[in-house]
DNA sequence: CCGAATGTTGACCTATACGTCAACCTGACG
DNA sequence: CGTCAGGTTGACGTATAGGTCAACATTCGG
């Protein structure tokens, strides 16, 4: 599993205590690089939910990792309500009744078919494209022999 | 490389001639599974350029190829603009000078460090997802073990 | 106590990717 | 000749993913 994910699942194990370190909005967006509208916005779509003190956003390293999680989800082209869709995931297990947890794993699996529908269309893509890119090697290859100093 | 394609760069090759067969845009709809509104705007962002028949768009069999790869580029999560950018890639090969053929493989190389970035994203999360899927799974044996009837 | 920093909500603006609807043209059929 | 399917443009509406700006609260340093 990646840091970040690792990072993440470790998190939802400890609970907060007062240890620990929050911090505020801006230095979140820094430390992952968006903006505060951006962070804002995903708390509204519900995919953040940080406390509250003196009516500021509190945040921490657990939010670190799942901004970086709805980031990396952005980068695989999905919308945020897919990316909720995986925090989701992320986040439910391990608590849940027997049943609780057959839905989860049929939206886990449901997840897994489109994240893999998804890389094999880029992986035939990429294909094509490395092949359009030796094809054209050649030809650059062909023509300098022509002309070499055209 | 995949059918479509294949098909695609083949029809590139070969000019429309008397014997092609034209068809609108409600049969090129239903042929590819969407709809004539959003054919007519994928022609507004110039992915889509038929000829023109008595005021009615006439489609070909390389248009079909072409629409097919751009709903292959949206489910690999691209925007409009990107995919045009693939097509163009598809399209511009073959007929250009070394100079114009080094800055469309620059081009190229783009688009597949992109789709390459994407794809290890992607593969990235799928692994985590299946650990998670793995982790389930022995955890739902492990209480059905423990209470077989509850 | 004042101001700068940092934060808040709300409202409005933008681009993308279409859907929906209106009003119109046009060739084929009976 | 009417009309009906099939097509056209144009205008407006919608959801997503934010940016931008205004107006206001809070807290810290001097």
């Amino acid at each position: 599993m990646s840091k970040v994910a690792r990072d993440y699942v470790a998190s939802l194990r400890k609970p907060d205590d007062a240890e620990t370190k929050y911090f505020g909005i801006t230095e979140l967006a820094a430390a992952c690089g968006t903006t505060a509208r951006a962070i804002r916005f995903y708390e509204d779509k519900e995919l953040l939910t940080p406390r509250r003190i003196n009516g500021g956003r509190a945040y921490t390293r657990r939010d670190v990792v799942r901004l970086s999680l709805i980031q990396r989800g952005k980068a695989m082209g999905m919308s945020l309500a897919e990316v909720k869709h995986i925090l989701d995931l992320y986040g439910e297990r391990g608590q849940g009744k027997v049943a609780q947890l057959e839905y989860i794993l049929g939206r886990i699996d449901e997840s897994i078919g489109e994240l893999e529908a998804r890389r094999d269309h880029i992986a035939t893509t990429l294909a094509e494209l490395k092949i359009i890119r030796n094809e054209m090697l050649a030809d650059m290859k062909r023509k300098r022999r022509k002309k070499p100093a055209a």
